[in-house]
RNA sequence: GCGGGUGUAGCUCAGUUGGUUAGAGCGCCAGAUUGUGAUUCUGGAUGUCGCCGGUUCAAAUCCGGUCACUCGCCCCA
């Protein structure tokens, strides 16, 4: 048993279960072709700078959970544990940066090498969308409201929180981080050790501590407004006033930051209290700086990605295939004319489960098993006559009908 | 990467202070019913008690390690 196991943090999606995925998928990309985004879908590893340059050397995607390997051709490869980088990437490769703006909804698996826990896996799942072009506040309502919109039509935005903060322009935030990163180097021996360690990498992480002697020391720590810019703090007046306008709530979180390095301004997080830890159930932002951290022009661009996984555990029981029709077979003569009949059925759009072996009891029982919703019996009478026994099974009476009355009799039944 | 909990049949779980051949329900298979399901009745199969090692006359039970899941930290979707 030891030795079948999957992976660790992986796992099989049995057709129960890929069916809830199917569901978040479908229904995400029903919403954004609403939104006007066309489905991307981007190789699943890519070189390994395209993800560790824009992410961030520092952070810890990129320093300890990406499945990175040397191919045989010797080439530095990265398991993709997002994909904003390599949207950004197939944008330039493609030369689209000469037609914004660019809208894309994407899903697939990401690989993040992280201590498993529920709703958090090696390999997930995520849906995202990705608005590259407009610098404009528009984009940044639009985006969040697509993700509003899908988060509804899954029933799960009425046990969601929208949590938003501004991460300001790149001068705000630079001139921030250095007044954070003098007022706890100051006092870096009352720092917790986490925190000590986040002073390198992302001192805004220290922000959201939950060590107890940490939050006493952020409480009287200098506060982001201050720095923000004028542009800065207009552009988040126009993108509160537009969720406003929408009606679409949310709380300011000041605290709310991003762990990857290439977000600015916007930042959100829908997040659910049904989960436990593993609550954020979509989150974006802004991303002005990526596309030239790639080495492309400047580009503004917002986006956000959604866990399928933690979303699927939010839904309700998607419904099912509609009833099978049971065939069933009686006799040697009865077993190609049954297959036939299968064939047509099918053909004609029906779902039909034609059982392989075993007496008429068995099948019958095989039918009822599988919720069919008649069951036709073809044997040797039924041949002779050129019909078929038509059993309803919920009313648990039959009748012979004609094989080309079928399709009539079958109507509004499956 | 750090700390806690759990692991017994396909599933959900019992299993006493270590003691004979490890149990139940559900499910599965077969029969009652070889051209008719659900209900019912009868019978049956399935376990390296997660794995490896140790203690012991004796281990599902105690100890150590390990793997997996899980909760929290961390991080994030």
């Amino acid at each position: 048993m030891a030795q079948l196991q999957a992976v660790r943090g992986t796992q099989d999606l049995l057709p129960a279960e890929a069916r809830r995925h199917r569901t978040v998928i479908e229904t995400a990309r029903a919403v954004s072709e609403r939104y006007g985004f066309g489905e991307i879908a981007t190789p699943i590893f890519e070189f390994t700078e395209v993800f560790s340059r824009p992410i961030g050397e520092t952070t810890d995607v990129v320093s300890k959970e990406m499945y990175t390997f040397q191919d045989r051709g010797g080439e530095e490869i990265t398991l993709r544990p997002e994909n904003t980088a390599g949207v950004a990437r197939a944008v330039l490769s493609n030369g689209l940066t000469q037609s914004t703006p660019l809208k894309f909804f994407y899903a697939g698996a990401m690989f993040r090498y992280e201590r498993p826990q529920k709703g958090r896996y090696r390999q997930f799942h995520q849906i995202g969308a990705e608005l590259i072009g407009p610098a404009q506040p528009q984009a940044d309502i639009e985006v969040i409201a697509m993700g509003a919109a899908i988060l509804d039509e899954l029933g799960v935005l009425k046990s969601c929180r929208l949590e938003l903060n501004t991460l300001g322009d790149t001068p705000s935030r630079t001139a921030y981080r250095a007044a954070l990163v003098a007022y706890f180097t100051a006092r870096l021996d009352e720092l917790s050790d986490e925190s000590r360690d986040r002073l390198g990498r992302n001192p805004l992480r220290i922000l959201d501590s939950k060590d107890e002697g940490d939050k006493a020391l952020v409480a009287d720590a200098p506060g982001f407004g201050a720095y923000l810019s004028d542009e800065a703090n207009a552009f988040f007046d126009q993108v509160r006033r537009g969720l406003d306008a929408l009606g679409i709530a949310y709380e300011l979180n000041p605290r709310l930051v991003r762990g990857l390095d290439y977000y600015s301004h916007t930042a959100f997080e829908f997040i659910t209290t049904e989960l436990g830890a593993q609550g954020t159930v979509l989150g974006g932002g802004r991303y002005d700086g990526l596309m030239g951290m790639m080495g492309g022009p400047e580009m503004p661009a917002v986006g956000w990605a959604g866990g399928i996984e933690r979303l699927a555990m939010l839904i309700a029981e998607p419904k099912g295939a509609p009833r099978p029709i049971a065939v069933i077979p009686i006799g040697e003569a009865a077993e190609l004319e049954a297959l036939k009949l299968t064939q047509r059925l099918r053909g004609a759009g029906h779902v039909v489960d034609l059982g392989y072996s075993g007496n008429a009891g068995k099948r019958m029982k095989r039918a009822n098993k599988i919720e069919a919703r008649v069951a036709l019996v073809l044997g040797e009478d039924e041949l002779k006559r050129g019909a078929v026994t038509f059993r309803d099974l919920d009313a648990g009476s039959q009748e012979e009908v004609p094989l080309d009355g079928l399709a009539e009799r079958l109507k509004g039944l499956v």
